[in-house]
DNA sequence: GTAATCGGACGGTCAACCAA
DNA sequence: TGGTTGACCGTCCGATTACA
């Protein structure tokens, strides 16, 4: 599989510290339209707004995976605990990974200049055009005058009352040094139906919203210190105070015992202990 | 059928480089 | 001095393998 074909894939990337995230979203429908990291097979189109295949988005990575999740090679989240070591039951081993420092003072040869073109359109004129799917904007959806556009995905989605969204402006883009600000945004997470086990491959999938089986609700969403997930635990340090089973709105972890204690095994929750990153020199 | 493993594509960061 | 470039390093997708 090329890697264009890898970037295909509809499920890939679910970004868990976005709103948008398939993870946490209902699947009303599934068009896979949708770019590589986005949101776009979350919400229904409107008869005839089905828009062209779109650019694929990047796939969005977390600035620091926990270890269990380095180590397994699975997606983590900016929450702590995330959300893979609140489903395994090691929310207390949850913490990040050391990154090792980055090399200085390797030398570089001459740089390469682009066939025939100036360098002031290099970068930037290359650059993929603001990463928005081509979504057609959601019909009848406010948005602040005094705000940047909203993106598409983040318009209420057709079909629902827009009432639910636009009750803030959009948060002002933080500033490299500036403490993560508290900001009300709402959004619409699913309230899980009674596990009933659950199906297929990826078993970070298991217990995620089943189409047609959950209600809308909303939550406070303040991104980095927690989760979306998970309520505010009015902890300053963003760590969890609770146990998992008492915060999250989703049904309790359900480790897979791999005794007869039924604790979960932290080595098949880290899966692998090698793979390169793991040897951290 | 499900879970674990892991190769490698991909993304983010940031220091060296370079033109203005 | 600020923008550009590209190497480094981490993340995690998804195919493959192992297991129940």
């Amino acid at each position: 599989m090329s890697s264009a074909e890898r970037n295909q894939s509809p499920d890939a990337d679910n970004d868990i510290q976005d709103p948008q995230s398939s993870d946490l979203q209902p699947q009303m429908t599934v068009h896979p339209v949708g770019g590589y990291s986005s949101p776009m097979h979350m919400y229904p189109f409107a008869p005839g707004l089905v828009p062209p295949q779109p650019p694929r988005s990047k796939r969005r990575q977390v600035k620091n995976a926990c270890t269990n999740c380095q180590k397994a090679c699975k997606k983590c989240d900016d929450a702590r605990p995330c959300l893979r070591c609140v489903k395994y039951g090691i929310a207390e081993e949850c913490v990040d990974s050391q990154r090792k420092e980055r090399k200085k003072g390797v030398k570089r040869g001459p740089y390469k200049k682009r066939d025939g073109k100036d360098r002031a359109g290099s970068s930037a004129d290359h650059v993929d055009a603001p990463e928005q799917p081509s979504m057609p904007i959601a019909q009848g959806v406010p948005q602040p005058s005094s705000s940047p556009p909203m993106p598409p995905y983040l318009a209420a989605p057709v079909g629902y009352a827009t009432s639910f969204y636009g009750q803030f402006p959009a948060p002002p883009t933080p500033k490299p040094g500036d403490a993560p600000a508290y900001y009300p945004q709402f959004y619409i997470t699913p309230i899980p139906p009674p596990h009933n086990g659950h199906s297929g491959q990826d078993p970070e999938q298991q217990g995620y919203p089943q189409p047609a089986q959950f209600y809308p609700a909303f939550l406070p969403y303040a991104p980095q210190a927690y989760g979306p997930y998970m309520v505010h635990p009015h902890r300053p340090d963003g760590q969890m105070p609770m146990p998992p089973s008492q915060y999250s709105p989703f049904p309790p972890p359900f480790p897979k015992p791999t005794s007869s204690t039924g604790q979960v095994d932290a080595a098949n929750v880290n899966g692998r202990n090698d793979h390169g990153q793991g040897d951290q020199n």
